[in-house]
DNA sequence: CGATTCCCCTGATAGC
DNA sequence: TGCTATCAGGGGAATC
């Protein structure tokens, strides 16, 4: 499940490699992830360009690639993008490959097929599905206290339901949710007009947390996750809540499970209010 | 406006 | 042993 700390390491992870190559050819072994152009465009667009740089907005992947194209990549659940020598042979449900001037290959790799491809001009991204309509990044400066109150006071949905809302707040998923909700010991029902001030303060500072240690230690490999080398994160050992339903919280209390804003959630009926 | 459901897909797991 | 039902989950769309 790559959220924003998954998809920043990976972006980290390929930059290195991936800077300054130039893509020869694209083989697509399963054309469903593709979403703009039509397969047959893509391979012949993306060939020859070279990629100038890697961004990350929310849990989208930016390449930046010479002709003023960026290839727009989310990952979704399970996807895995990879760089890899090109005589490894090609492991299942490998849905793209982009082969490299330099003997290497960067492939996309997804069991469940709900990844997402866009290649579009750089003033068009608006084209690349929800990319446009993303809230502000929580590590930027211009997710502050003030905006995060404003926006949770004027909505009165469950703060879970909030806090999966990608034009809110961008690249949030449902283990930094839980996260970030225990660490601010609010519990995931509270409807966001209702809080208070100071829990607003705390929610802020534990979102900010949460993420900026989950980069820190490259991310968190529940099942799938690997970074743009392979290499699992380190984060899933950290984990207070996120899949611990009927274990006990530190505080001694056994952990509850309940689907909320459609999503399994975890949290501790006693640490959060 | 907000809540819920469906859908895309396949592997893991539980139940029979 | 082998089958089938259920669940997980990002996020957009449709429905209530």
């Amino acid at each position: 499940m790559p959220e924003l700390p998954e998809v920043e390491t990976v972006r980290r992870s390929l930059e290195p490699l991936l800077i300054g190559r130039t893509i020869m050819a694209a083989h697509i072994y399963y054309g469903g992830i593709i979403k703009k152009p039509s397969p047959e465009e893509f391979v012949n667009d993306v060939k020859g360009l070279r990629i100038e740089a890697i961004g990350r907005r929310g849990k989208y992947l930016l390449l930046e690639l010479g002709g003023c194209r960026t290839l727009v990549i989310h990952l979704r659940m399970t996807g895995q993008l990879t760089i890899v020598a090109e005589e490894l042979p090609l492991p299942a449900h490998t849905h793209l490959v982009f082969v490299l001037d330099d003997g290497s290959e960067l492939r996309f790799n997804d069991v469940r097929k709900f990844g997402l491809v866009y290649l579009v001009s750089k003033d068009c991204l608006q084209e690349a599905g929800g990319l446009y309509t993303l809230g502000p990044e929580p590590l930027g400066d211009s997710f502050t206290e003030e905006y995060l109150k404003e926006k949770l006071l004027k909505k009165k949905v469950k703060l879970k339901a909030f806090l999966l809302d990608q034009t809110q707040i961008a690249g949030i998923g449902n283990i930094y949710a839980d996260e970030a909700m225990f660490r601010a010991g609010l519990h995931p029902e509270r409807v966001t007009a209702s809080l208070k001030t100071a829990e607003i303060t705390r929610l802020f500072q534990a979102i900010r947390s949460t993420l900026q240690e989950g980069v820190d230690f490259r991310g968190t490999s529940i099942r799938d996750y690997v970074d743009g080398q392979g290499e699992k994160g380190g984060f899933q050992d950290r984990l207070k809540v996120y899949g611990r339903a009927g274990k006990t919280c530190d505080c001694g209390v056994v952990l509850e499970k309940k689907t909320v804003a459609g999503r399994t959630t975890v949290y501790c009926p006693r640490c959060q209010i």
